[in-house]
DNA sequence: TTATATATTGCAAACGTTTGCGGAAAGAAA
DNA sequence: TTTCTTTCCGCAAACGTTTGCAATATATAA
């Protein structure tokens, strides 16, 4: 089912009798034509139904208001919300988003990359994937001069803007709170190391501990994965070591969740027994019960910072390369498993 | 910061002292070509770093391999999903997704949906929005033959592919398992009347009210928006007018959680005073105690299907004017609400 | 050796815009 | 009347590809 032929300035010109390049300037207003024949213009380009072809303008102007976003997981609740923020300033100023996921698998985000550089778009916004570990494919597009940035998910070692959360800080705040509250024993079910995320909270967990003179012990923390199961598991094992905590912080909600089950399982009472802290208040921990005290990382706002920035960053004159990071503050939630 | 020089084929051809024809039938790896200048072409290429330009690719041959997507809101979790079943197998066919959310408003969804068009999408995927009630601005895309298919939130009178669940059937058979259940007095929660699949789902579940014997009684009917605080209100007026159901099918799961949270704060037993049941099989529904009996719509698949239909539109060779519309097989998920 | 077929490559136009430059027409100034 | 501005518009080139056709070189057949 191929296309039917498209409207073109040149079929306005023929219509009225005119130049295809007054056409082309009275559409975009430009003072040198009288407004009678703009208005001419304007009306028959309303009859025929007229859409600019937006490829043709960007491969003569080398301007595509375009930018392309690439993250994990689309249907991740984080990365849909911060997806939903770049959209709507990407809308705000006329740009337009092409999204996608990574699935944690560097090679597909190389793929994405690639296709986004010969899509021309003007900017890119990412968060890396778990195996990421090399970053030749962002050089080139540095090299391209089609600016990146990074949010949440960034690399340490790669030079450009990047916006993120206060992790560390939220992640210490957090575990002061229990700390203040009496708990002793806390643990805590981190992620993979290599995720920036990950061990920025798990610093500043362990530094909370330090600072208020609790030694920190290892056998409490434990790494695994991000998602619910990872949660199940490692308190299962905690559980059957005997060494259970009076206190847990997961690195974020979906682990939360998971040691939450496990708990409830075990037959053990939140906060009674063991008290709870999540991370990213996905809209589960005010649904169960006790409702789970968690940490709200904005992901719209985010979304929409880092759009800012990029935008900021692609309509600049001068290409000074001062690069920043940006932090959203967090806030903290507390609740009842607290 | 505007960008720097892209490399282009005619680079590749200066190097090699050739023409630019050859280096691009030689890309495209065309017969007339010599291996040997083949080899040539292809080794500058990943040398100089070069990069298709698929803006003047498509320009040339009319061949966007993109498809646009336009949802309510990008951040809900059934429309991820789906956005994320659609990336999945566009990804696979090679075509690259521009996704647009319109905010519930027929303007922006206007603009979106020009905006695409502009960009000369290969095809155009759309959930419609609340407000939506002329289809004009699809009907332009129509006479520029770029395919449309809707899925979920689908038009009544437009005609095309469309991809659903059995949203009246699911409903009965939920209805028709409360009834079994020996409940008498099953209350409906439903959305505003102009979406397809509130009306459907209502009509699912009067079908099975009158099919078993039952009346059905108006006052047990409230149409309200399709969030939770919806489900929280509905559930309130009933319990002020004291006609309290000892069922209630909800039209989905954020308004069943919204029933949930004030039938606990009332101090009413799930499902000893009153069962529930939702519709979507959001994770929620999994983690609240005690569990709600959901319906699964299968949101990725339905991303998948839908994708398909439109990449084999958009690829079939003539273009015979018969449309269908998919519909998708939910689940019923039993837990313990009812 | 000449004629014919085959294998490679180049030329130039085209896709739909935008834009620098030059030019005609008309009005203002001299 | 002539000269100078101003206003408005058209020509043609360009963006980076692809592709029909012609052209050259080489190999095969006669």
């Amino acid at each position: 089912m191929s296309s039917v032929k498209h409207i073109t300035v040149k079929d306005i010109a023929k219509e009225l009798k005119i130049s295809a390049s007054t056409v082309s300037r009275a559409l975009s207003d430009h003072p040198d034509i009288s407004t009678a024949t703009k208005r001419n213009v304007l009306n028959t380009a309303e009859k025929l139904n007229y859409f600019p072809d937006s490829i043709a303008q960007s491969l003569k102007t080398k301007n595509r208001k375009t930018i392309g976003v690439i993250v994990p997981e689309i249907k991740h609740l984080f990365f849909s919300n911060v997806i939903s923020g770049i959209e709507d300033v990407a809308y705000n100023s006329g740009y337009t988003i092409i999204v996608c996921q990574s699935n944690e698998d560097v090679n597909r985000e190389i793929i994405n990359t690639r296709a986004l550089l010969s899509q021309r778009v003007s900017g890119i916004i990412v968060s890396i994937s778990q195996t990421t570990s090399s970053y030749d494919h962002f050089f080139v597009a540095k090299k391209r001069k089609v600016p990146i940035v990074f949010f949440d998910r960034v690399p340490d070692d790669f030079e450009a803007n990047k916006v993120i959360i206060n992790d560390k800080e939220s992640a210490y705040n957090a575990v002061k709170f229990l700390i203040q509250k009496n708990y002793k024993r806390i643990a805590h079910f981190g992620g993979a190391n290599e995720l920036r995320i990950s061990k920025d909270r798990c610093l500043g967990y362990k530094e909370a501990l330090v600072d208020n003179g609790i030694e920190v012990n290892e056998s409490l923390i434990i790494h695994g994965g991000l998602h619910e199961e990872d949660g199940y598991k490692a308190m299962e094992m905690l559980l059957k070591n005997g060494s259970v905590p009076d206190a847990i912080f997961a690195v974020n909600d979906p682990v939360a969740i998971g040691a939450f089950t496990k708990i409830k399982e075990a037959g053990l009472e939140i906060p009674k027994d063991i008290a709870l802290i999540g991370f990213s208040n996905n809209p589960i921990t005010s649904l169960v019960d006790p409702k789970i005290t968690t940490i709200d990382q904005h992901p719209e706002d985010m979304g929409k910072l880092t759009a800012e920035t990029l935008i900021a960053e692609i309509e600049k004159e001068k290409t000074i390369d001062i690069t920043e990071t940006k932090v959203i503050k967090s806030s903290f939630v507390e609740r009842e498993s607290t």
